[in-house]
DNA sequence: GTATATCACATGTATTACAACTTGTCAAGT
DNA sequence: ACTTGACAAGTTGTAATACATGTGATATAC
């Protein structure tokens, strides 16, 4: 049998764990101070030294907040502000791009059979609106605007998928995704699938979820051939 | 005119943005060992203490890898695990296990698709022995047993995929699932889905990739209205 | 040459002290 | 009654020091 790598777990990673599931059991709730530093070393048998160090790593997970002189607090969810902070990072990471579109191509034709299915009236506007502008960047051939609503395309379909984990992820996706949208653009075009779009759309706004399926599906998956041939080609 | 907020800006935040400066602009280059927080504290004129925070935050965002005794490193790109920070993100949101089990629906199928297509020999053996651990379990009744064999089944199921950003999801997805395990106990029962097991992973020995999403989409799909019928009742 | 011992150096933790900031209280002044 | 100001208590931020613990290279013994 193998051996195993000890892992050496720290103090202070023992004390970050515990007090990360303090937070997300509830026990803490949402908005509630926290006890302080000194409390905290005392009651747990470590060091202050110790508790800062878990504070500062669960202050930049985004999970708590803590203002000098007026204690520590636990941050909403809505006011998390992560994606902001991990962007630098976004930004240094380079995916393979081809498995990128394979996890969108997973992911987006059911999202745009949900959002048949689901969508308000003001979620169907918005698509329109992007779409729009959309079609008139490629009609007069303004690549800088091509992408950006593309992105915001999908994105007002991820939106009406009404799933909250969904939408999150697609958040997700988009910011990487934008931070590479550069070497997409060399490698398949900005104008790929512009004439899915307008069927993806209209599938939507007659609840249409197979089609709405189906199309996203046909758009993603030339989008990844081309890709792949593209990369193929060097 | 609108007061705006004094952003005061503590030390270790200064700090903390020369060092990722330094990393994001390439000058500590990826792999590369950077000066040890001695060094760092008597050049930048602050404290360990100052240095150490903001070392930490480096870290927590993966930038960065510190070995006690042996010094700390910067983390190459790819070993950045982003997906990791936005878990507390995805925990905290606390979805609705009806979004929950939707999201599996929309991922598992086509993830059990590409597994048909890529899995490995020792990913299939794998595959195997948690499903005869999760039969076994159910066959006499060790409820303890059949979800954590369960969910091990799935997630071996991921890794076949052989997509990277899928593996990570289907990670976070495991995490959200066993917090909630005992109330989805209590709804669905553990033994859902029980027929389906065997079915998906023949589909998957035997490389049919259109059975293995068609197993899997059934499984869940039953799962899922299994779930929305007990919550009816209530 | 190989193995062991040792030493310098790095990060991890503890202790103590003080600085900077927030909040509430209370008293003085209007 | 209301504002203003000073003060005190509590909390996070920074510093200095010391020691613990782990790593890596060098030197030593055989």
């Amino acid at each position: 049998m193998a051996l195993q790598k000890v892992k050496k777990q720290n103090v202070s990673d023992i004390v970050f764990k515990q007090l990360e599931q303090c937070i997300l059991d509830g026990e803490w709730e949402q908005g509630a101070k926290i006890p302080s530093e000194n409390t905290l070393a005392q009651n747990l048998g470590v060091s202050r030294v110790t508790i800062r160090n878990a504070l500062q790593r669960l202050s930049s997970l985004g999970l708590i907040e803590a203002r000098q002189g007026g204690g520590t607090y636990v941050k909403k969810s809505g006011e998390a502000d992560t994606l902001e902070l991990i962007k630098p990072i976004l930004l240094q990471t380079k995916p393979d791009i081809k498995y990128f579109l394979e996890y969108r191509l997973v992911i987006e034709p059911q999202m745009a059979s949900l959002a048949a299915e689901r969508a308000t009236e003001d979620q169907i506007d918005t698509m329109k609106k992007y779409l729009e502008r959309y079609e008139m960047a490629v009609e007069i051939g303004n690549s800088e605007a091509i992408l950006p609503n593309d992105s915001l395309l999908h994105y007002s379909i991820a939106q009406a998928s009404a799933n909250p984990l969904i939408i999150k992820t697609y958040e997700i996706i988009k910011d990487i995704y934008s931070q590479n949208l550069a070497q997409i653009v060399a490698d398949v075009g900005a104008d790929a699938g512009v004439q899915y779009h307008r069927k993806i759309v209209d599938a939507i706004v007659s609840k249409n979820a197979a089609d709405a399926k189906k199309y996203m599906r046909r758009h993603l998956r030339e989008t990844l051939e081309m890709y792949t041939r593209s990369e193929s080609e060097q």
